[in-house]
DNA sequence: ACCCAGGGTCATA
DNA sequence: TATGACCATGGG
């Protein structure tokens, strides 16, 4: 059995299924994965309960809203002016390629590099979108991901996202339900142990807990 | 007061 | 290709 699979029974043995994306609808997974960015997620559900109840999360009415409003409605979720460009440049490219049915079709790869050309789609937003939204094996890789697994030894933080997703993938089965929890299980972890817990008295990775601060690049 | 949070774009060298 | 500035709210 691979270490990547090791560290992931750990996590799950420790903190049980995390129950990820929470949404109802593929497009509010992708919604929050644009507001979500460098966010706390409490303040992305605000936003989006604002969203449910301006009626608002429905690709048609955040592509046709004035950006102003748009910007009031999200602004709890932080940079509010640029999030609502970013959601509005999503919305019409994908009501453009027919929404979730027909982006449901495309080859995972080509779907990929179709959302990295959206503005304000970058590789882990991309990501999120393709393991929550679309149910796709893709390894999503974050700052939590990045920290937990070079301070285990596992990989080196000069690595970048391509090469990181790569090792992971590499390494575990292509399983969408494995890879929603994983990822959702560091996120998890780095939260509730790591910040919360800094002296790591009972850590699910014992005996090399990463700890500290992430590096703000 | 400071640090951080489920990042990405753009200008510059 | 690789840094750095910038975006902005809310909680600990």
């Amino acid at each position: 059995m691979s270490v990547r699979r090791e560290v992931f029974q750990h996590l799950l043995a420790h903190y049980g299924p995390q129950g990820w994306w929470p949404a109802q609808t593929p497009f509010e997974v992708m919604v929050g994965a644009i507001l979500t960015q460098n966010a706390a997620w409490t303040n992305v559900e605000r936003a989006i309960e604002r969203l449910k109840e301006e009626g608002a999360l429905d690709p048609q009415v955040l592509a046709g809203v004035e950006p102003t409003r748009l910007g009031e409605w999200i602004r709890p979720a932080g940079y509010f002016n640029v999030k609502a460009r970013r959601l509005q440049a999503f919305c019409r490219w994908y009501l453009a390629q027919g929404e979730w049915e027909a982006l449901s079709r495309w080859e995972t790869e080509p779907l990929r590099r179709a959302l990295l050309a959206v503005h304000g789609v970058g590789p882990e937003t991309a990501d999120d979108i393709l393991l929550y939204a679309f149910e796709r094996p893709v390894f999503v890789i974050d700052a939590y991901t990045r920290r937990l697994f070079s301070r285990l030894g596992l990989v080196s933080a000069e690595w970048d996202y391509e090469r990181l997703r790569a090792w992971f993938e590499d390494g575990l089965e292509p399983d969408p339900a494995l890879f929603n929890e994983y990822h959702a299980l560091i996120v998890r972890h780095a939260k509730v142990h790591c910040r919360v817990r800094p002296r790591c008295t009972a850590c699910p990775l014992q005996p090399r807990c990463p700890q500290g601060r992430l590096s703000r690049s």
